[in-house]
DNA sequence: TTCAGCAATG
């Protein structure tokens, strides 16, 4: 039944909200009708919002001469439940001061869903102290929204926590909120913990609580524990559900596991898209070329891929620098319409600066309408590793004029980047002002950029007093920068330390050693070198052999020293010649210290 | 109230 017909019906005013398709002629009808009928108006507007048409719902609302709470409700729902949270929240305002019309519990969780939408904790506290004046804090509905909302809004979960412990009345959705709000904050442990006592209390277990608790297990690698889950789940009968399923695809991912996630997969009764995604990501995230093997089986199958499904396909392509599969990615982004997506444009811009087109990696971030975070770390890294130290650290100091707050992995790139480009004080610079103007405690990554940005400029000793006022115990990351500082500069004393403590930390690395023996060579300490020497004999061990490849008219070919064997290498090795005499008519002098003592 | 994507030095 269409508007029109709905509108001559005599049962119009019966069944007033089920409008198929609200037109501008049933808009225009509907305005006549007299104040007596504001509850079907109300839920006219109801109506609109459920298909977004939010312009005519307002108009709707604008002409209602005098508006309850139930018709302000429904237009702040309305504005929530569509994403606009600012003009919900300025409705909002305007309801209670200036036409002081007393909110109800609807009105109070649904600006609080607003509230969390715009990340204010502020607005969302002033609300609480309206749901508390109106007495209206004690419904169930209330608080399990106030606690999503300070658990979104605030820096802590202290406010959510109190909320929830002041509860005379708790169900399963108060519950997953608080596992859900500590999952997404990174805290899988907690979020844990709180599904155990749920169990303990015996309350209803639900998919939402399921999942979410099995995306926990997945985040913290508490393996056993989502396996426990997975029980519970078929005990309770719950395997059917999707998100439920797709959770445990992600968490086999996640632990490790390719092989028991391709083999749940396959046992799924039912996949979605989602499905799909989580295990393509999986395989990505392990570095595996199946992910782009598992994308041409979903499409094969009849799928459409989504901004999801490309992000993790451009980040395969990123990182087994395929440049040509990661253009089309980008051509299939461009017909369907995805540019705009930002974490897809991110990883798109990275695709670009790993594969060597920096260029492109540049076109892509500078034509973004919006950048995060990661959009500028990107940018900062793809420039430091091509040498672009002075255009990274520009990168850096503009983010910060554009409001961004720089993270522990926007100082990793930005030091990196003053490492390569030999910028020691600029580098300093920006470590100083972590803690002093962003309050940032630097990690042991950091350290080691540090460690590494000194080491590289020669300022070896500088480097070791630094990992000797570090306020904690320095990890194999700090000592790994200080020995390739020792090994470049040829520092035996302080490399022989730099190892001693990397082997004491994992002592059966024959790489420590290997790098240790170099060091005592070069610095013509051949006793020393030959004790080494024999220790690395005993342990038997080899190191890992270095490969490199190139991908040429679609194939990959990959390459290991004194390799004899596969197609064309006659060739390679003659064109190897030809450059290594051309290299040596330039002028170039290899470095031949290590070539003898390598393995 | 639940599930999928993007950034890290040596």
């Amino acid at each position: 039944m269409n508007a029109k017909k709905l509108l001559r019906s005599s049962h119009f005013y019966l069944i007033p909200p089920i409008i198929p398709n609200p037109s501008r002629r049933a808009h225009r009808f509907i305005s006549f009708l007299g104040p007596s009928i504001l509850a079907t108006k109300t839920s006219v507007i109801n109506s609109y919002c459920e298909r977004y048409m939010l312009n005519e719902a307002r108009q709707l609302f604008d002409e209602i001469p005098e508006r309850d709470v139930v018709a302000w409700t429904a237009m702040i729902t309305g504005y929530t439940s569509c994403g606009r949270h600012h003009q919900a929240w300025m409705l909002f305002r305007n309801m209670t001061r200036e036409e002081s019309v007393e909110p109800n519990s609807f009105t109070i969780s649904s600006v609080l869903k607003a509230c969390k939408g715009l990340e204010s904790c502020p607005s969302g506290a002033m609300v609480h102290g309206l749901a508390i004046k109106y007495g209206l804090d004690g419904s169930l509905y209330v608080e399990n929204t106030l606690m999503d909302m300070y658990a979104t809004c605030s820096a802590s979960m202290d406010e959510a926590c109190m909320v929830f412990h002041q509860m005379h009345m708790t169900n399963e959705v108060s519950w997953t909120t608080m596992i859900t709000a500590y999952t997404h904050r990174g805290d899988g442990f907690s979020g844990l913990r709180v599904f155990r006592h749920m169990l303990q209390e015996e309350v209803e277990l639900n998919p939402y609580s399921c999942s979410i608790a099995i995306r926990a297990c997945a985040a913290t690698g508490y393996y056993s524990f989502g396996k426990q889950i997975r029980a519970l789940v078929i005990k309770y009968g719950l395997e059917s559900n999707l998100p439920i399923g797709n959770s445990i695809v992600d968490m086999y991912c996640r632990c490790h596991s390719l092989s028991e996630a391709n083999q749940y997969f396959l046992e799924m009764f039912q996949r979605d898209l989602t499905t799909w995604n989580t295990l393509i990501a999986g395989f990505e995230r392990s570095g595996s070329i199946g992910s782009l093997y598992i994308f041409s089986q979903m499409v094969s199958q009849g799928l459409s891929p989504n901004c999801f499904t490309f992000t993790s396909l451009a980040a395969a392509c990123a990182s087994m620098t395929v440049l040509s599969s990661g253009q089309q990615v980008h051509g299939g982004i461009i017909r369907r319409g995805f540019e705009r997506n930002l974490a897809l444009a991110n990883a798109l811009l990275d695709m670009y600066a790993k594969c060597g087109n920096i260029a492109d990696s540049y076109k892509i971030f500078s034509e973004m309408p919006l950048r995060d975070v990661v959009s500028w770390t990107s940018m900062m890294i793809g420039y430091g590793t091509h040498g672009y130290g002075k255009e990274a650290i520009g990168l850096f100091d503009q983010m910060v004029d554009s409001g961004i707050r720089p993270d522990e992995v926007v100082f990793v790139g930005v030091l990196s980047a003053c490492s390569h480009a030999g910028l020691v004080g600029e580098g300093l610079k920006y470590f100083n002002s972590m803690v002093t103007g962003y309050g940032i405690t630097p990690n042991q990554e950091i350290y080691g950029c540090v460690v590494d940005l000194l080491g590289r400029a020669g300022k070896v000793r500088e480097a070791y007093e630094l990992i000797e006022n570090m306020p904690f115990k320095p990890d194999e990351s700090v000592w790994g920068a200080l020995l390739g500082a020792c090994k470049a500069y040829g520092d035996s004393n302080l490399g022989r330390v730099a190892a001693q403590n990397l082997l004491d930390l994992r002592p059966s690395c024959t790489e420590t050693y290997v790098i240790l023996s170099n060091i005592y060579a070069a610095d013509g300490k051949w006793g020393e070198f030959a004790k080494t020497r024999k220790l690395i004999r005993r342990m038997g061990d080899r190191k890992e052999a270095g490969r490199s490849w190139i991908e040429v008219r679609n194939e990959v070919y990959t390459f290991v020293v004194g390799e004899k064997v596969g197609p064309h290498i006659e060739l390679v090795y003659r064109a190897l010649k030809i450059l290594v005499q051309q290299m040596k008519e330039a002028g170039y002098v290899p470095d031949s210290d290590y070539l003898l003592y390598d393995f």
